[in-house]
DNA sequence: AATAGCCATGCAACGGAAGTGCATTTATTT
DNA sequence: AAATAAATGCACTTCCGTTGCATGGCTATT
């Protein structure tokens, strides 16, 4: 918990009990988490302040969003030294179509991309589609 | 207009005066619709008929959608010979962060990515943000 | 230690977009 | 022309994201 302490106060983020608790609630997730998500796992909490804390947690660098296509933002960690920065943080994700899961292939980076001219990249979404390895097996 | 109503018909869409002007709409454009774009092209028609047209249009290969991070799905016209598979017809889209516009880059397709074990793709979305060519000139 | 001010939190409400059920009209088939 | 099927229109719902405003708690400054 103290670690955690650090890691926000090192991106910016005043360490409240809250968003400490939602940062362990990240830490415990393999996938990507929606607002609705964080919302089920802390029932006392406002809607309000988990939508906000997960807006400054992207804002401040600690989170990245996902658009998986469902019509709902899903959000997960960066990676340490994270900058989101194009070609050297942004990275590809799946989303699977059974267990309606997203998850982060943190090693798949996106790969340059030859734009026509005139057009500036400067982020990416990538998601890729169909069965996760747990789902493919049955 | 004749052409049109081909188009369709080879698509195995029954081609309505409805769908026909959805159509033609659709070719009047150069970048990515939404279902709000298309409601106000056509005020005198219902929501419900144009929702339900674009829904057709994705599912007979008419049309692909395209998800641009905004929270508004897109649509646009698949390529002729287009089957929507992976690797052959699915291409890379560009938002502008600036005019709000989506458009395909269909000479860019998805290039092929090796997954870890057990994860199966079938479909992707990708999208990158930035500026576009006609607002990077400013 | 008291006070002023800032930031986080909570409550209520709004708005956009997607989607559904059912009635009605239009087209197709026999 | 009747029967069937498909498309359209209307009303309503739900989900998610978002904002305005009031309240509470922490910080800093004196």
């Amino acid at each position: 918990m103290e670690e955690i302490e650090n890691i926000l106060e090192n991106k910016l983020v005043r360490p409240t009990a809250m968003r400490m608790l939602v940062y362990q609630y990240f830490m415990g997730q393999d996938a990507a988490v929606s607002l609705t998500h964080v919302e089920n796992a802390f029932d006392k909490a406002d809607r309000t302040t988990l939508y906000r804390t997960l807006k400054v947690f992207e804002e401040k660098g600690v989170v990245h969003q996902i658009d998986d296509g469902t019509g709902t933002k899903k959000y997960a960690l960066c990676e340490p030294g994270c900058n989101c920065e194009l070609e050297q943080d942004l990275h590809l994700h799946f989303h699977c179509a059974r267990c309606n899961e997203t998850v982060c292939l943190t090693e798949h980076k996106i790969p340059h991309i030859n734009l026509p001219e005139g057009f500036v990249a400067e982020d990416a979404n990538v998601v890729l589609k169909g069965l996760c390895d747990k789902c493919s097996e049955k």
